[in-house]
DNA sequence: ACGCTGATGAAG
DNA sequence: TTCATCAGCGTT
């Protein structure tokens, strides 16, 4: 379908994209283009979910305790990359927003597979395109996201989202949280109407 | 439903 | 230094 020869030329969203309420920002990165530069080509995927983790009243933000080693990037500028290693094999990725001091994300829960799907093949080692990237520590594995790109600045050329389809507010569905045992309350979880690439149904 | 796996941060 | 916890995944 979508013709990324010419991504170069894509620009990454502005730093304002992510300097918004935290809600605001997940909801609206449903349907852009999440891209990491790669060997002179590139690994693309269509955001289809997203959950949100604001500051240090909510109990399931790793920054609920203040700040610390870990979540430092959080409470930094927004459109940065938070990336922490989670149950001793994976990886999460997410955006940083809101103002510079209010540690608040956006974790990036699912994508829909785009271009350079060959790189996410290999690096996830199995051929389901349907279940390469549909989970939070699945795609930073199909993108070789790792604690050295914590801290990034996504409004680089190496880790960025990018500009894509509009999703309709009746498209979106709006949930609990999934994955976490406090917080369970607020349904800060974003993802896209019957895609078949988000991680549960 | 369970085991894998190791960084993290709080407690001692 | 020990210890419980953990924003997940794959297999049973």
């Amino acid at each position: 379908m979508t013709n990324f020869s010419a991504i170069s030329k894509e620009i990454p969203l502005r730093r304002s994209f992510y300097k918004e309420p935290t809600l605001t920002v997940a909801k609206a990165l449903l349907g852009k283009y999440l891209a990491r530069k790669w060997k002179g080509s590139y690994i693309v995927g269509k955001i289809v979910e997203t959950e949100a983790y604001i500051g240090e009243d909510d109990p399931a933000c790793h920054a609920a305790k203040g700040k610390t080693p870990r979540n430092e990037v959080m409470f930094g500028p927004p459109g940065f990359a938070y990336i922490y290693f989670i149950y001793g094999m994976y990886y999460c990725l997410n955006v940083v927003t809101e103002s510079e001091g209010f540690p608040a994300a956006v974790l990036i829960r699912a994508v829909e597979p785009t271009a350079g799907i060959e790189h996410m093949k290999h690096f996830r080692n199995m051929d389901s395109i349907q279940r390469l990237t549909n989970g939070p520590g699945k795609l930073c594995q199909a993108f070789n996201l790792d604690r050295t790109l914590n801290g990034e600045d996504l409004c680089g050329s190496n880790l960025f989202i990018m500009n894509g389809e509009t999703i309709d507010d009746s498209q979106i569905e709006r949930t609990r949280r999934v994955g976490i045992k406090v917080g369970v309350n607020h349904h800060w979880r974003f993802l896209i109407k019957r895609n078949a690439f988000v991680s549960r149904l």
